[in-house]
DNA sequence: TTGAAAGTTGAACCACCTTTCAAATTTAGA
DNA sequence: TCTAAATTTGAAAGGTGGTTCAACTTTCAA
């Protein structure tokens, strides 16, 4: 939980259109402070069970400076939805390299949503709560990740090896598999199957269908 | 929204154990009035922002009366998430019929999920807000109903048609696409697909995958 | 060194909501 | 008809928690 200190400037920046931007040293430490709190307290609790004063005191700062750096509560949820979808995207992203086969992607593509869903349990409770409190990021981080999945699938058949008929329909198909199996093997655990043996499963789903030979 | 009259003993049956049954004609009235308003309420603006006061208010009955028959306000919302819950099952198994090939029964269970979603688009958000609500029901849904699709899956199998290997995995992975695409072209609309092509297009990937023959 | 800007503080304000309750009304059965 | 139980009512109790604010402290550049 918590972002590591070298990793929270994706943090500011995905923050800086809701965020008062600190102009001291010590006014960014707080606003640091405020956000690694938050994060821990919405994914511990969601939205509503979460409370500015208990953000404030899990940061050690007084309730007062939270309104030196948010205009509202919600303003600070909206920040971290954006910060979250902006990392899970980027997590899918790094995992792929040139020379792999269509369907290789798609495998690593999951395999690395799963090890970073993995490490930070807090994004589905705060993407999902997003659909409530904040409903237009809800939505665009969801059409945002099917588009990628959809260019995907596209280069896919052009390549040669997906066949035709591919297209968004397809697309929020495998988003759907993959954030399901994310929770059910990843965020409830039970520890019965690693990232790489669900990715794998749900890959060889994705090659051969349902259907016997 | 809300449940025509001839329908409202389902939410009736599901809501015994936290409601206080009522005794007169009269108190089934009002607490039939009280469960079509709090179904609206709750769809339309989530668990927090619906107010107790504003349901009766909707209902046209005092608001003291709400507590004659629920001893609080997450009562009336468990008593909802279980209702719910139960008629997306029935909806999906009213579908399926002797003598159906195991394909056939996978695209008409979505196909009947899809347009049971389709009037009652109420359920994504009730279920949905159960994760913060209620996680016990909302774990508990996603469980139940995994549990039938893999049933499904192991009786194809049985009769030959699925391949081997096919378990508790590629269930949720069944349930996420039919939940991802029931939001996409059913409660988020755009009309540009009807259930039953919604549902042809998911049971080719489940037939064919993703690769070219 | 100095003073203006930036940042901090926490008590208090305030709006909103769930829940309670005692009195009044209606219902149903004897 | 009559009465005990069921139901209705809405004002008010009781809490919660987001937000404000004026006084105070720290920072930093000149």
């Amino acid at each position: 939980m918590g972002n590591s200190p070298g990793t929270a400037s994706a943090v500011e920046d995905a923050v800086c259109s809701d965020a008062k931007t600190p102009r001291t040293e010590r006014g960014r430490r707080t606003l640091r402070k405020l956000l690694d709190a938050a994060a821990e307290e919405f994914g511990e609790k969601g939205f509503h069970e979460a409370s500015v004063s208990s953000i404030t005191r899990r940061a050690g700062v007084a309730l007062g400076s939270f309104y030196t750096y948010f205009d509202s509560k919600d303003a600070l949820f909206r920040a971290l939805v954006a910060d979250m979808s902006e990392k899970v995207r980027t997590s899918a992203r790094s995992a792929l390299h040139d020379g792999m086969g269509a369907l290789e992607i798609e495998r690593a593509a999951l395999a690395a949503f799963l090890r970073f869903a993995a490490e930070h349990k807090e994004i589905y409770r705060i993407i999902d709560e997003a659909e409530f409190v904040d409903p237009a990021s809800y939505r665009q981080h969801y059409e945002t990740i099917a588009a990628r999945i959809a260019d995907r699938l596209a280069a896919g058949t052009a390549g040669g090896e997906f066949r035709e008929g591919l297209g968004e329909l397809e697309a929020w198909a495998l988003m759907g598999m993959n954030v399901f199996v994310g929770l059910r093997y990843v965020v409830w655990g039970g520890a019965d199957k690693t990232p790489d043996e669900v990715a794998a499963g749900v890959n060889r789903l994705l090659a051969e269908g349902l259907l016997k030979r």
